[in-house]
Formats: C-alpha cells, sequence, structure tokens
DNA sequence: TTTCACCTACCGTCCGTTAGGTAGGCTAAT
DNA sequence: ATTAGCCTACCTAACGGACGGTAGGTGAAA
C-alpha cells in the first residue's frame, strides 16, 4: 500500500499539525465549499491519515468553525487597522481605506478569508454562534463607519444606513466570484467603490 | 456515446410531473446548494421513489443545470420588460426600474433564481456551456444600461463600468444572504441603490 | 399490444467517524 | 544508567449510512 516513511519529528515546535491543517482546510474550502471539502481531501493534502485529522480536531464542523472564524478576524483586523491608520484622514478617505483593506484581505491574503464567505454564503447547516458572533462584531465595525460617513455630510442622510451597509459588503463580498488578480487592481476599485457611494472630501 | 432518445415528450398535454420535479428541485437548491440537495430528498418532497427521476431527467447534473437556466431567464426576462416598459422615462428611472424588477424576480418569484445564484455562487464542479451563455446574455442587458447611463451623464465619466457593472450585480445578488420579506421594502431598497450609483434626473 | 409513468431492489463508491494499536520521546523513580 | 510509565502524534482497519445511478418489472392507458 503506502509507504510510511515521511520521518518529520522534528516539524516546527508544537502545534505545527494543527495549524498545517487549517491552512490545507482553508484553501480547499475557498474553492469547494462546505459540502465538496472532505475529510479525505484534507487529509491527503496535508499528508496524514483521514483519521489522524481526528487527533487534532473533534469533528469537521469544528475545523470549518476555525477556519470561518479566523477569516473573518482576520478581515476584521485589517479594516480596523486601516481606519486606525487613517484616523486623521477625510471621511472619504477613510471610506476608501476601510473598502482596501477589506479587499485586499479577501484576495491577497486570502484562503481563509474567502472560505470563510465560501461556506458561510453557501448557507446550509446550522450556522455555530460563535460564527455568528464573530461576524456580528464584524458588522458593527461598517454600521460605525457608515454612521460617521453619514455625520460627516459624505453620504446623504436620507439614505438608509443599513440598506447600504448590506449592498456595500454584499458587493465587497460578491468580488470572490469575479475579482481575478490580473484583470483587477484592488486599489483602483477601492477607488471605484468609494467614489460611488459616499461624495469626496 | 450520445443520449439515445431526444425526449421531449408531448409539451402542453400531461408534462405535469417534469414541472413538479423541476419546482421542487428549485426550492430545494434554493436552501441547500447543489451538494446538500440529493435526488433522494426531491424525489421524496414531489411523491415519488428517487429512481423515477431518471424517467424524466437523465442525471442530477441535468435537473439542476435546468433550474439554473429557468432562473438567469426569469430575471432577465423581467429586466427586459421593466426596461421596455420605462423606456421613455430617465436613465435614473430606468435603472431604478431595472433593480426593482431583478429583485423582484429574486425574492418575489423566487425559488428558480434563487436556486440559481446559490448554485453558481458557490462556484464548483464545471460549469455547463449553456449555464455559462445563459447569464453571459443578461450581463449584456446591465452592460448596455450602463453605458446609457454613462452617456447620458447619470453616472460620471471616469467610473469603469465594468466594475460598477459587477459591484452592482454582485451587491443585488447578494441580498439572498440578508433579504427577508418583511423586513425590506424592494421598491424602498430599488430607490436606496438605484439613488446611490446615478445622480437623479 | 405497445407505450407511459412509475415501481422495487440493488450496485459500487464515498462520506464522517470510531476503535484500537504503535513508534518515539520525555519524565521520574529505581 | 537504566527502566517503567506516560504522552504525543500518528497509523490501519473497519463501521453504518447516504450518495448518484442502473436493471428490470408492473399496472393502466392508448
Amino acid at each position: 500500500m503506502s509507504a510510511p516513511v515521511a520521518k518529520v519529528a522534528r516539524e516546527g515546535a508544537e502545534g505545527g499539525s494543527r495549524r498545517l491543517i487549517l491552512d490545507t482546510a482553508a484553501r480547499l474550502l475557498r474553492s469547494g465549499g462546505y459540502h465538496q471539502t472532505t475529510l479525505r481531501e484534507i487529509a491527503e493534502a496535508v499528508g496524514i491519515r483521514k483519521a489522524s485529522l481526528y487527533y487534532h480536531f473533534a469533528s469537521k464542523e469544528e475545523i470549518v468553525e476555525e477556519v470561518v472564524n479566523d477569516g473573518v478576524r482576520f478581515v476584521h483586523e485589517a479594516v480596523v487597522a486601516a481606519l486606525a491608520e487613517h484616523a486623521a484622514a477625510s471621511p472619504h478617505a477613510r471610506l476608501e481605506a476601510a473598502i482596501r483593506a477589506h479587499l485586499t484581505a479577501l484576495h491577497g491574503h486570502g484562503d481563509y478569508t474567502s472560505a470563510s464567505i465560501k461556506v458561510f454564503t453557501f448557507g446550509a447547516m446550522p450556522v455555530p454562534d460563535s460564527v455568528r458572533q464573530v461576524r456580528r462584531a464584524y458588522g458593527e465595525v461598517w454600521r460605525g463607519l457608515i454612521a460617521e460617513l453619514q455625520q460627516a455630510g459624505a453620504i446623504a442622510p436620507e439614505r438608509s444606513p443599513e440598506a447600504l451597509r448590506l449592498f456595500l459588503l454584499g458587493a465587497l463580498n460578491g468580488s470572490t466570484d469575479w475579482y481575478r488578480p490580473g484583470r483587477f487592481d484592488i486599489a483602483e476599485l477601492a477607488q471605484e467603490f468609494a467614489a460611488l457611494i459616499a461624495q469626496a472630501g
């Protein structure tokens, strides 16, 4: 059958396998979604037997949950950092920075964040509480930013902030369907999108 | 290596089962996506045995393909009809009408169109040529409308029409994730979204 | 008598998951 | 310095069940 060689042993200190499994799962979930991604696939890509996954995780759902939450948290932190970096900029510039950070995290860093959207958007299966919570926290960042923009006059006061938020996040996350590294430039896209929904200032 | 029978059957007469199967498949695909929706589920919901599905369709993929194409075609026709109805209106009003028609087809008529997005967005597996073709045709409608808006001055000439189109369609289709009949009004959403991306005229 | 629309029964494959075993390293008592 | 015991990180093998799909039969209608 298979040669059990693979005498690695001295791998990265401790817990290295866990991260490797998550990285691999993220990559596969990104392109295949929840049901198409199997534990056999993950195990094979990692280089271990599928049963060994159960040493590190209790179930498939636990793996997916961790990937999804990591992904959302990564985007969250990227956007918060971008806003902090542009704290003194104009509202329009802050919006553009936030959009750029979101898109960069989504497409640049990649697997975890894209997997997160693919798995969640595709719906299905009871969404764990932890996932809902992490996503809600990220939503708050945008709620705050939009309120700020509206207060500053960069967005007309009669626009519904909730509709705008859902519209914008939907459009940004939808970019996973059409964005390709060579064909678009993230900075340009961010500029385009920011120009659409807020007046320059 | 070709299908032995081109079974068109009597379309008008007694093709009730076929439609019923498609309706049911659309409903299940809408909420479950491709892999979670099984032939057993469909058959049980229809009230027949699973093997009987193969009297009407050659494979699962054939069922899904037909549902998806019907869905996109329905939205396509709804938007084209709305644009024809508002042929004499202002560019902004035409955009709003098109958005309203898209959202109405998506959420009002429902299952086929939502299933179409769910299955396609979720990506995966080789997308049949027919599906790609039907979607491309619909994309052309929006390309034309955006060009028209830009030419009329309702959209700034420096905006990238392709980025705008992808942004808008992504946002509209993303509404399947958050739209709930009671909590939002489609006409109001269309007004909001149109106001975001084109100047009133 | 042929065709239609469905049936029962079954196929091989793959799924997530579990049980139980083992090589190698660390720790602590002998 | 040896060794017993434990822990880690994997392994092989198998489980029941669900998957899409096929073979062949049946009663009613045409």
